[in-house]
This record gives structure tokens, C-alpha cells and sequence, in this order.
DNA sequence: CCAGAAAGATACCGACTGGTACGAAATTAT
DNA sequence: ATAATTTCGTACCAGTCGGTATCTTTCTGG
């Protein structure tokens, strides 16, 4: 095993916590917003050292960085793997829909990270702001792959191009995770993406 | 006439131009958006003292309403005297996505200042923001009675309560309005409105 | 036991924020 | 003239921001 290896490292023990940092900050900024949170607070939260931060993440925009790949590890692309099950489309739909407009639990926020730094995509630094884009494109990817399956099958019909239906699907699910997470009522948003939704399945 | 009045005051003659400094102002928050944009920075840009804003504005909330009073003013009330007139259901639909992703001209930005402001409302003092729900819940009230007229009339059908309707074209057009106002393709936002729009047409 | 290396945290940096104290300037009233 | 009144803008306030210089602490290698 390559894991426990007693060689110890040179210096001073690091006594940093980088999960439980990286834990926190995603949380502040899923929680809060990405534009509401400073490293200070973050810091205060973790109750961390700000140079010890700073050694660890280089910088605010790599630290939003990290958080946005540990946000889509744990979060964004178990649920993202609900497209590559090969439910009926209109199961999968209802899931889609209910996962968007999911209320805040007690262990996670209401709206999605991903959904907030994309509405606040001039503010980040050139990392987050690039991984961003790239997880974007994935997603209206994952949109437009599930949409040409169900079109095979037969279950809905595709009266304009593809690309043109999943950028659709991408927009109005981004809209309903952030109206979610700006408290709007859970049955309102999802009457109205049953309504947009409706163009889907004719 | 009461213009022109010879009666001066008694100290010294303000200079403070007010309507230059809104205009400013309105100008700042719309093209960039009323979080990115500092007192400081009106200030430098309108050519006036900070002590001399203050006191014709009292505070940076009462600037923002005052600013977002003046674009209701200029350009959303008339822009909404376009659900007054009594034209074809069709018609006016095709003019308000046009209106909705105008690009940026020379002389007005692109997207809604109002809609902006509605983004990111829980930055917004609590002037701005009171006044910024009384306008959307008028808004939702147009959208309604528009709606209503067009059903009377036979050019659509109401297949669930017009309030929901309401609130789901305003919705629509928000993210219609912010999307221009990223730097979207105005192209696709308009096809992806008809997408949205054809469930109201059937 | 000491040198070197790594990590600890305090205390600081300059820039910016919203907001104001205060004296100088410009006017009218006496 | 001079007093009263009003507006002017410089220069400041405390607080926050992202980021770092610096010294101390704690370890390993010799």
C-alpha cells in the first residue's frame, strides 16, 4: 500500500484541514452566494488561518475553484446521472423537475452552487469562470444526448434542432434552481416548468 | 407664470445639476449592473461631490430608488403602454420579445434595469426594494389583464388560472431581459421565448 | 545539539466602501 | 458693511476587501 507511509514530512506538521475548509467554503458560497461571501468570513467560519487559507488555495479564485469541483463531485454530477439511466423520458422529466425546485434541507442548501456562480459569471476570477463554462457545456451536453435518445424512442418529437431544445432545457432549469434559491414557492416554480416543459412533450 | 420666478433663495445658488447626476446614476446601474457599481464611482463619472450627492440623495438607497423611479419614467412605463394598446394577442407578443432582447444600441444599454435589480434583490436597501416588488407585482397585474383581454377574445386559451400564466411570462421575460443583458446571442433567447410562448398559443 | 525546512498565526498593506465633519465660498437680508 | 443662510468640496472616518511580510513554532536530517 502506498497510503500510510510512515516518511514523514520535513517540517512542521500541517495541522490544516483542507476537506473541511474546502466543506465550508462551499457551503458559504452555496448558501449565500458566491458575491456574498469574503475569504475573511470564510476564514472566520473554518476557523482558519488566513495565510494558512491562502497557502493551501493560492488564491480567492482557485479556492471557488476547488469548491466548484467538490460541489460537482458530491452534488452536481451524482444528479447529472439521472440522465444516463434510461427511464422514461417523462419519469425522468418529473425527477429533473423535482430536483430543481428542491426546498433547503438541513444538510443542504435550497438552488444549486453551479446555477449561482453561472448568474454571476462576471465576477469570477479566470479559473472558476472557465470551469463554469466548461461544466455548462457538459450539462447542455447531458441535455441534448437525453433529448435525442427520448426522440428515438419515440417519446417526444423534435420540432426544432436539438442543440436549440437542450440550451432551452439548460436555461429554464437554471432559472428555477436560482428563483428556488431566492425563496420563491417550490409549487409556483414547478406549475411553471411543467408549462414550459409542455413544448417537450407536445 | 410660476416658471422663471424672481424670488431667489437665500444662500448660496446650488449648482448641483440632479437630473444630470440620475441620469448618471440610472446610466451606471443599468449597463452594469446596481451591485457593481459604487457611490464613488457616480460620483467620479457625474462630476460631482460626494457630500453634494448625499445631500441631494440622502443615502445610496434612496439613489437607487430614485434612479430606478426615473427608469420607470423614461422607459419601462412606456415600454408597458404597449399591453394598453388593443392590437392582435400575436402582435404584441412578437413586440415584446423584440423589446425583450433588444441588443445594445448607442444610446441604451442592453436588458432592464429593473430586471437586474430583481436578480439581485436581497442586495438592495430597503427603499429600492420595496419599490422594486410594487413594480413587479404591477408588472405580473398588466401581464394579467393582457392575457385576460386576449382569452376573451379568442386568440388564446386559458388552460390553467391566469395568475400562474401571469407570473410564468414574467418570469419568462426576466430571464429573457438578463440573458440579453449577459451577452447572449439574441438570436437564440428569441427562439428559445417562442418555445416558451407556444404553450400560451397552443 | 544545531541547521534547515515547513507550517503556524499576528499584524500589517494599499485600495476601496458608504458616509460625514467642517471650513471656505456665495448669496440675500439687514 | 456685516450677519445670516445655504451650498460647496476637501479631507477625513471606521470598516472591509484580497493578499502578504515576518516572526515563531515544530518538525527531520545530520
Amino acid at each position: 500500500m502506498a497510503g500510510d507511509l510512515p516518511k514523514r514530512a520535513r517540517g512542521r506538521p500541517k495541522t490544516f484541514d483542507r476537506t473541511r475548509t474546502l466543506e465550508v467554503a462551499m457551503d458559504c458560497y452555496w448558501r449565500e452566494g458566491v458575491e456574498s461571501v469574503s475569504v475573511n468570513e470564510i476564514c472566520r467560519r473554518a476557523g482558519v488561518s488566513k495565510p494558512g487559507l491562502y497557502r493551501e488555495f493560492d488564491s480567492e479564485d482557485r479556492l471557488m475553484d476547488a469548491a466548484l469541483t467538490r460541489y460537482h463531485e458530491t452534488t452536481l454530477g451524482p444528479a447529472m446521472a439521472m440522465f444516463a439511466e434510461d427511464r422514461p423520458f417523462a419519469e425522468t422529466l418529473t425527477a429533473l423537475i423535482e430536483f430543481a425546485t428542491r426546498d433547503e434541507t438541513s444538510d443542504m442548501p435550497a438552488g444549486c452552487l453551479f446555477a449561482k456562480m453561472l448568474g454571476h459569471r462576471d465576477r469570477l476570477g479566470p479559473m472558476t469562470a472557465a470551469h463554469v463554462d466548461a461544466l455548462q457545456s457538459e450539462g447542455v451536453h447531458v441535455y441534448a444526448e437525453w433529448l435525442e435518445r427520448s426522440a428515438k424512442r419515440g417519446e417526444i418529437t423534435l420540432g426544432v434542432p436539438v442543440e436549440l431544445l437542450a440550451t432551452y432545457v439548460d436555461a429554464q432549469v437554471t432559472m428555477m434552481l436560482n428563483r428556488i434559491a431566492a425563496g420563491e414557492d417550490p409549487k409556483v416554480v414547478r406549475a411553471h416548468a411543467e408549462l414550459a416543459f409542455s413544448v417537450l412533450t407536445g
